[in-house]
DNA sequence: GGTCATAATTGACCGCAGTCACATATCTAG
DNA sequence: CTAGATATGTGACTGCGGTCAATTATGACC
């Protein structure tokens, strides 16, 4: 209840007993992510988790009350991950068209380092939110996500790129359901990276020929991803 | 191997063998069925549904073999009472924008009945097929359930109600994602039955502004629905 | 230093999903 | 009918996720 501990959320000015929790949490999630690469999601046991990171298995679920808890942390972790490294979305530049698919190459990306264990996180992170307790953390992060598109398409609208005679929620409504189910359908096929920047590119096409301005159809520079499609 | 029994998919005609099979499948179905919508899925154990049916607990996982197969046999379910008991689609009546609500009045009154276990099915579904065996049967589950959408946008390109300058599956891909993402985030959130239809509706008028043939901005009798929102 | 309150750690323990070697029922051939 | 083959049924057993009462470390106060 010091004042002082709240003020810094780095590492610096905490208790000891806090910075030894930071540093047990750390210890532990590194040890279950590395555990996940190496073999696996459901391969990898609590206690094993527990051996590596050199914790007693009681400790894990301290920190990680499900196994699942680590699914979550994981997904937080990568939609922390795009703004960390892309920066806040009102300094990206480039056309919306441009912008959305640079999210979406992040996107691909992130999940090119292990593809089973990035569905496993999507999903699982769904499946979480009607039931847990962690119910309204998993719907923010979710939320997080989706509003960064949304923010892309507003200022779309003030740069002219897309129609301004459509509600901006719509369309950003419109954009996140096609980029989401694009995303969940490319997640059920189990498809590559390259799959997802393609069929993303497609779904963009789409969107762009009912969304931008009359006559000015997308950004005409980015037509090439039609050819690798049919 | 009697060419006999592959005929006839009904119970006559088969051996005493698969007649036993087919009936030990459906009381082992039925009782965890009644007993998940009675305790919920998590507080149910497979010896209680092997006791309810009154077979031994091996049994169980001979014809359902994870606990979670039961969900996939009840989404599965549901897809088909929709085909079952609205028939085919191609003999619907009436316009575009009303089957499409026909559609999802008849899915929110199915999830009404049990909300969580609806959940549940649909979010384990979706959980599943990247993962399990039985992948390819999920996805063609799914997908059987996006056909029927994209069915009704056929039709309506067909009798005038939609835009033809748009590709068929532009078109269908765009609302097919607009639900999909409406259904889900309606899961998320818990809503209720009467909360999916109001969204739904008002998601469907979005769409019918930028689908419908131009100047007939989607059917005039059907704006109805904005009422309830905002 | 010493004492107490509270936070963090721990592993023995529990319940349940899922397995498997064996038992039983049903079919086929002779 | 008998014998052998195969499909189906079964519950004791295993392994792992998750709990909890007991234990140990840390900080606060004197």
């Amino acid at each position: 209840m010091k004042t002082e501990e709240e003020t810094t959320p780095d590492t610096v000015g905490l208790t000891r007993r806090e910075r030894k929790k930071q540093e047990t949490r750390r210890r532990i999630y590194s040890a279950a992510f590395a555990l996940f690469l190496e073999k696996g999601f459901d391969e990898t046991t609590v206690e094993e988790i527990a051996e590596r990171a050199d914790v007693g298995k009681g400790t894990v679920f301290n920190y990680f009350p499900h196994k699942t808890s680590f699914l979550a942390a994981i997904f937080e972790d990568w939609v922390n991950r795009i703004t960390e490294e892309m920066g806040p979305v009102d300094e990206w530049r480039g056309s919306t068209r441009s912008k959305l698919e640079k999210l979406f190459f992040f996107l691909a990306n992130l999940s090119a380092q292990s593809p089973a264990l990035f569905r496993r996180a999507f999903f699982e992170h769904l499946r979480s939110i009607p039931e847990n307790e962690g119910r309204l953390k998993a719907t923010a992060t979710m939320q997080e996500f989706l509003a960064m598109i949304r923010a892309v398409l507003c200022q779309g609208q003030n740069a002219g790129d897309v129609r301004v005679d459509l509600q901006p929620e719509h369309a950003a409504a419109l954009v996140e359901s096609a980029v989401f189910k694009t995303l969940v359908i490319w997640l059920m096929e189990g498809g590559s990276a390259e799959d997802l920047r393609s069929e993303m590119s497609a779904k963009l096409d789409i969107i762009f020929e009912g969304v931008s301005p009359r006559g000015v159809s997308g950004n005409a520079s980015t037509k090439r991803s039609k050819r690798s499609k049919s």
